[in-house]
DNA sequence: ATTTAGCTATACAGATTAGTATAATCAAGT
DNA sequence: ACTTGATTATACTAATCTGTATAGCTAAAT
């Protein structure tokens, strides 16, 4: 079971999102997460490590989330990325929404050879691959194009609303992007 | 004339830059810039305010620079917002571009009372009403709508170029944004 | 030649950080 | 009752970072 693993990873993963993640130490994650640095190295071996798994798990609930809302809500397949920012919006506004990892993580470590860097860029391409296969199932032309678009919309508005909480930026970048999907689709 | 504050701030912003805010200490600006301690804190009193000078000059650069370009190349003032974007990614592919400074801040500096998140969240905001003016100008109905969704594309495509340099992001953005501009004059 | 101002050189204080070493505690299973 | 394994508690090391103190250098002006 390991109940305390899975407790330092959802705590350093709200700390990370509130306080950033080079200005958050193993000594306050620990302190909130009611454990001491013995646990935590035993679990991870490095902050690094710990890093990196946040990120792997933030993302793999998102996409698992996406992913179900999607195909129980759709019948064609088409009409998945019609409401795909549906969900991604509905997603932003649950409470227990912390932010999108990697878009926080590739800013705190720019270098390319990082790897936290590298984890973030290929998730964030990973994503974008995703959207292109919905575009794709829409018989849409230049689906990687559309895909590069809607994940423009989507990390500008998730830097957005980190910026200010509660600016509803999600919802213009939902309305535009409807718009440039039924672009494509007639094209 | 003072060159070596000058020398410290073009130093700083390009360390900034690669290597993120935080990772980047004084010592190894005052390394680069070629200088030392005293003089980087007899120009600035301290860390934070050389990163709130570095924001401001990165800001004003870009702003003065944007608006002479949009005013000599431009005849009726609506024309302005359609050539917006082909500007805006002539600066980015510009050699000397170092990134577009309160994003990358921002997301350093998450807390809402960080002296560096205020200026960033409140330069963030300023471009925003620069587009919405352009916008208004163009006699677009709702030029805070669009000022936003354009913002949108800008700072997620900023932020894919920082992620992977020369991904060519802004290119899909410029497209993105000529789409709703256009939308957006029919209504 | 001497003063003055700006800059350099260097050492250091004080705080914070990641990570480790060691011993004590606690809860089970046998 | 005893062992085993996981966790806690605490102290520590070594590195790093911001900011300061002190003294020396250099060049120009008078």
């Amino acid at each position: 079971m390991s109940s305390l693993r899975e407790k330092i990873l959802t705590t350093a993963s709200a700390l990370f999102q509130t306080q950033g993640i080079n200005s958050t130490g193993v000594d306050t994650i620990v302190a909130v997460a009611g454990t001491t640095k013995m646990t935590l190295y035993k679990y991870f071996g490095s902050k690094e490590t710990l890093i990196l798994e946040v990120l792997k798990q933030g993302h793999q609930d998102f996409q698992s989330w996406l992913n179900h809302k999607l195909s129980t809500n759709t019948k064609k397949p088409g009409e998945k990325i019609q409401k795909l920012f549906d969900y991604i919006e509905e997603w932003v506004a649950s409470p227990d929404f912390q932010g999108v990892g990697f878009i926080k993580a590739s800013a705190e470590f720019p270098k390319e050879e990082n790897p936290v860097h590298q984890l973030s860029s290929e998730q964030s391409l990973q994503f974008r691959q995703y959207i292109s296969q919905l575009a794709a199932e829409a018989n849409i032309q230049d689906a990687d194009g559309l895909a590069l678009q809607l994940s423009l919309l989507f990390e500008g508005a998730v830097q957005a609303e980190q910026m200010k909480r509660g600016s509803g930026a999600m919802k213009y970048a939902k309305t535009a992007a409807k718009i440039l999907i039924d672009g494509a689709l007639t094209h």
